[in-house]
RNA sequence: GGUCUCGUGGCCGAGCGGUUAGGCAGAGGUCUGCAAAACCUUGUACAGCGGUUCGAUUCCGCUCGAGACCUCCA
């Protein structure tokens, strides 16, 4: 199965076979968050993607090295600004320390993705905590010739780069064309040409995250955190660098200028990323109004949703989709969702009680090999999830006695299916922070207990009547042919 | 304006040069005291117009529409 993986690489715009630099080691560095704000839904798609990614890659028994930064210096906000970052810029609105506000967001961000089931990586490095290393490149471009000081601050030199090497090779930009449609904006003055980018900048007076470096007490331009610290962490060339696509331009092309110049190479082998995020049909801006944070869909709280949509079901509508699709959010799509989801998982509790026969009517084998061929092409999950219901089907059929597995079948089904959903997608049983313990187990059985005596009375009345008040209760009672079963519905 | 992507049945969302994606919703049926659930059956979808081809939703061109990046953003 390892030796079958596809990934679609931006660098080439192919598909191409996946084969590790090192045979059973991967490296993968992913672009994280900007803690100036609060986690939303465009922080989810990333994070669940390239969760998704580095769960599959362990389980074909890969060791992975994950890493995902964490961006507390702020970028600039834009080449026109006075030289304020982001987090600064938040820092003086709440009168508070730039630290603060980052770790305040970083721990919301980390709550947010533990709802999410999205694992920790390996290494979580913030860009303040190595500005050493990001100064290091810096004289290293400077060294070579690629870089030049202007008035306090060090440019990247875009045109001898394009020169001597490729410019554009991940993105396609011709620099000729990015010049000529480059705006005139203010604070370019500084650079030989508008494509140049900072890798050093100079702070103004207000400006409160700055670091003494030979060329001026500053900060690290915004492209260079990511090259200093996937270089530290994973060496000269690794196998995976990801992130959302709308990194890809400027902020990925710049990185492989840097890593070109100051170690030799493109870093990465695979380029990976991840489409965008719609909200009925349009972009997620907080301009537009709908820029809705993740806590504001677990509880419903957004004017824009009818409902509250629990972690779980975000997390499999944004896997109903393939990675490089946009998914559009929208209350009937994740309503649609939400009751596939629950279908998945009564069926995941279903199988654990499957009794085995002495034939099979289904192809067990056959459903877990389109399993892994849906995955080993380049991560198609809508697929995988096609698959799943099917096996769904086979289970609820089993159940039903209209299908038979032999108990090696339903071995093989029950660690097929349980591998693919919780380890692979990374679902997990939401029902159980809600759900029972003792004292309502006993309870819910002395009630059915009543229900069932009812029943043989044929006393309708009296056994429609507690189904009703526990359905009032969220408490949903099936009657089957071997007695009631009971849920507690969310 | 430049570069690029996409346009699939009521909704979401895969895919492919000729054969059922899947989920949700709808219709019919089986089961059931009823219900729910489950299972079975059911939908003549591929923006429009041309072209290539024995054959195109799938390839090419144009038109229309939507979106992304070029500017902080995942």
């Amino acid at each position: 199965m390892k030796d079958n993986l596809v990934v679609f690489n931006t660098l080439s715009r192919k598909k191409e076979a996946f084969k590790s630099i090192n045979p059973h080691r991967v490296g993968m560095y992913v672009c994280g968050p900007t803690v100036y704000g609060d986690p939303h839904l465009g922080h989810a798609r990333p994070s669940i993607t390239f969760d998704l990614i580095f769960r599959y890659l362990e389980h074909l028994g890969y060791k992975v090295r994950y890493v995902r930064n964490v961006t507390d210096v702020g970028h600039l906000e834009n080449d026109a600004d006075e030289g304020e970052d982001k987090i600064a810029k938040k820092a003086r609105l709440e009168q508070i320390e730039p630290m603060e506000v980052a770790q305040y967001y970083t721990d919301s961000y980390h709550f947010a993705m533990d709802k999410l089931n999205v694992k920790r990586p390996s290494i979580e490095p913030r860009a303040s905590g190595h500005i050493i290393e990001q100064m290091e490149i810096v004289e290293q471009i400077l060294e070579a010739g690629y870089a030049y000081e202007s008035n306090g601050s060090i440019y990247f030199d875009v045109e001898k780069y394009d020169k001597n090497y490729k410019y554009g090779v991940l993105s396609g930009r011709v620099l000729e064309e990015l010049i000529a449609n480059t705006r005139t904006l203010d604070g370019q003055d500084e650079k030989r040409n508008p494509a140049d980018f900072a890798l050093w900048k100079k702070a103004s007076p207000e400006h409160i995250m700055r670091w003494k470096s030979p060329w001026s007490v500053g900060f690290p331009g915004w492209h260079l955190e990511c090259s200093a610290m996937s270089h530290k962490y994973l060496g000269d060339e690794f196998d995976i660098h990801g992130g959302g696509m709308d990194l890809l331009f400027p902020h990925h092309e710049s990185e492989i200028c840097q890593s070109q110049i100051a170690h030799g190479q493109n870093p990465a082998k695979y380029w990976i990323h991840n489409n965008m995020i719609t909200v009925n049909g349009q972009k997620m801006g907080k301009s537009l109004g709908n820029f809705i944070n993740l806590e504001e869909f677990f509880e419903g709280s957004h004017k824009l949703l009818e409902k509250a949509y629990s972690p779980m079901t975000i997390r499999f509508f944004i896997l109903q989709a393939h990675y490089r699709s946009t998914v559009d959010f929208s209350n009937e799509a994740l309503q649609a969702t939400e009751r596939g989801l629950s279908r998945l998982m009564q069926a995941s509790e279903t199988l654990e009680k499957l009794k085995a026969s002495d034939k099979s009517t289904e192809n067990v084998q056959e459903l877990k090999s389109a399993m892994y061929e849906a995955m080993n092409d380049d991560f198609n999950t809508p697929i995988l999830i096609a698959h799943l219901f099917e096996a769904v089907r086979i289970i609820n059929s089993v159940k039903d006695n209209k299908a038979y597995l032999t108990e090696t079948d339903l071995n093989e089904l029950k660690s097929v299916f349980n591998t693919f959903v919780f380890d692979i997608l990374g679902m997990k049983k939401e029902s159980d922070e809600s759900g029972s313990n003792q004292i309502t187990e006993g309870l819910m059985e002395l009630i059915l207990d009543i229900r069932a005596k009812a029943k043989e009375n044929k006393d309708w009345t009296t056994s429609d009547s507690i189904r009703n008040k526990l359905n009032q209760l969220n408490i949903n009672v099936k009657d089957t042919k071997d007695g009631a079963e009971w849920s507690i519905e969310n």
